[in-house]
RNA sequence: GCCCCGGUGGUGCAGCGGUUAGCACGUCAGCCCUUCAAGCUGAAGAUCAGGGGUUCGAAUCCCCUCCGGGGUACCA
């Protein structure tokens, strides 16, 4: 490390970091934040990213959503040294595929009277809770099934009624740990209640799965949104009981949209994949993302993925939400776009080209020649906030023929009859105009102004609306060097036939 | 309600005991100039949430208040 910006106390070991997504839908950019951090802190280090399937919950698991995960992290460009699809020495890494090792440690904290069996019924639950809110106590389980009769759960498992296991909470005093983030970090007991750990499914909650999962993993730094803060004393007590010794927990500020609530779908784009989807490409999300919780410490923000690993370091994370500014995103995707070169933009803006509503006309052939697209791209490339405003920027050089608009052809000071004649000078230099390219049309277009008396704003003018039919476009000579002559002269006499006829109704 | 964590220009961030409070986005103006961008210059914009302390000195440390967020599930 020659910076020393990027060495912190921890850089030194390898860490092995874990993202444990849950599949219920598309990555937040919250989560993938997080994800980041994790892979950047093992890269950092050579340590370990491991990718961690938490699917214990079965109401809300989508199908398809494993496969959105996996999608989400290769487009920003997170590849995992063990999970799903490559294995590792602590495989499976889907949940589901561990009960057994949730189940053991279960009946493990049962035996050393640190949990219980508990077969109260939800009915029973919501009348405890209903009654503390009564009372304005704090809500939580009464601790009734701590000296359940052994004999009357058997009973109530023979008649299928659901049996799930709770953790014994100690009777008083307080739990503190250490966050990296935030220091060191107090809560009382007297909060909190005996809580379930396995579900009457046989499936884990939250807490036990990741307390087994990371000892057996063997994850170092635990990585994970602030939300999580104060369900951190469960597994606290939960690594106690089981003799484990507690990773290193790290707890990041929350993404948060600009009205300062949580970012939600409200708030317009939160996943990854409508982002990718907006026309962002991955490397400006990745910038952007990482400055979401983090800072180099000097004024650095437009950073390349090494340059980010090199100065990463946990110390430098600060501890108060970060607010998710689409505005700001806009502007370095600009400047991400900026860096291609015509030839990668074109290969990125193809897709986006292509696809039917958002791209260019469907009667525009497919697949797009991309030749000419990437002659066409220094034309809009300074122009692009996202991969998606090319389409409406470069239709024109697509269309088969400009209709334009009569009153928008003729420019301030001139009328119908003087932009006639002046295209119709205009089209004498492009036809002759040797070669066809942007400096020679420029020169002889600036002396025809001369020549015609007119600014060139006014000539200028009226050969975009009637080159592009937009009053608002490229340059006008690289435009027409694009298009190419025969193009041009065409627009340029339709826009003539145009006038005329406007001319001939008035 | 209770518990935890925050609060620096419009916005995002830096600064964490002594700075004319720094950078970026955005806004506005000028330059460039064929429009729009991009680029370059410059400007406006902050009683560092408020009030008490501690200190020679506080955005920085302590306390209170207010505001915001998170948590309080057989969800993660």
């Amino acid at each position: 490390m020659t910076t020393g910006s990027g060495t912190s106390p921890q850089s030194g070991a390898p860490m092995r970091v874990r993202f444990a997504p849950s599949p219920t839908g598309a990555l937040h950019v919250g989560t993938v934040r997080t994800a980041l951090y994790d892979w950047i802190l093992a890269r950092k280090t050579g340590g370990r990213f491991i990718l961690r399937i938490e699917d214990t919950d079965q109401e809300r698991f989508v199908p398809e959503a494993e496969q959105i995960i996996f999608e989400s992290l290769r487009w920003i460009g997170l590849d995992w040294d063990e999970g799903p699809g490559v294995g590792g020495p602590h495989a499976p890494y889907v949940q589901t595929q561990r009960r057994e090792l949730y189940q053991a440690a279960a009946r493990r904290l049962i035996e050393s009277g640190a949990a219980y069996e508990c077969d109260c019924s939800p009915e029973r639950l919501e009348e405890v809770r209903k009654k503390q809110e009564a009372l304005k106590l704090a809500p939580g389980y009464d601790g009734k099934c701590r000296r359940r009769d052994p004999a009357e759960l058997a009973e109530s498992r023979r008649q299928g009624r659901p049996v799930v296991v709770r953790m014994k909470l100690p009777p008083a005093g307080d739990v503190s740990f250490v966050d990296l983030v935030r220091g060191k970090v107090t809560f009382s007991w007297a909060t909190m209640s005996d809580f379930v750990i396995l579900k009457s499914d046989g499936l884990p909650t939250y807490h036990l799965a990741v307390v087994v999962d990371d000892h057996d993993m063997k994850i170092t730094h635990v990585l994970r949104g602030e939300e999580w803060i104060a369900s951190t004393p469960r597994h606290v007590l939960i690594h106690e009981k089981l003799g484990y010794q507690m990773p290193v927990m790290v707890h990041l500020p929350l993404l948060l949209a600009p009205d300062r609530s949580k970012l939600s779908k409200r708030h317009g784009a939160t996943s990854v994949n409508e982002f990718r989807d907006a026309g962002f490409l991955p490397e400006a999300m990745f910038n952007f993302l990482a400055l979401m919780g983090w800072s180099p410490g000097d004024d650095r923000e437009v950073m390349t993925r090494q340059e980010i690993v090199d100065a990463f370091s946990l110390d430098r994370i600060k501890d108060s939400p970060a607010i998710f500014d689409r505005t700001k995103l806009e502007w370095m995707n600009g400047v991400y776009i900026r860096q291609l070169t015509p030839r990668q933009l074109a290969e990125r803006l193809i897709p986006f080209l292509e696809q039917s509503p958002g791209g260019l006309p469907p009667s525009v052939p497919r697949p797009l020649d991309i030749g000419y697209l990437e002659k066409s791209v220094p034309l809009v490339q300074d122009r692009l906030k996202t991969l998606r405003d090319a389409a409406d920027l470069i239709d024109f050089l697509y269309a088969p023929e400009i209709r334009p608009e009569p009153a928008e052809v003729v420019q301030k000071g001139m009328t119908v009859a003087t932009t006639a004649s002046s295209l119709g000078r205009s089209l004498q230099v492009l036809r002759e105009a040797e070669p066809f390219e942007h400096p020679v049309l420029d020169a002889r277009h600036r002396a025809l102004a001369e020549e015609l008396g007119l600014k060139t704003g006014q000539l200028f003018g009226a050969l975009r609306v009637a080159i592009t039919g937009k009053k608002v476009a490229p340059p006008l000579f690289e435009t027409m060097e694009v298009l190419g002559r025969k193009l041009c002269v065409e627009r340029v006499e339709r826009a003539i036939d145009a006038l005329g006829r406007s001319e001939a109704r008035a």
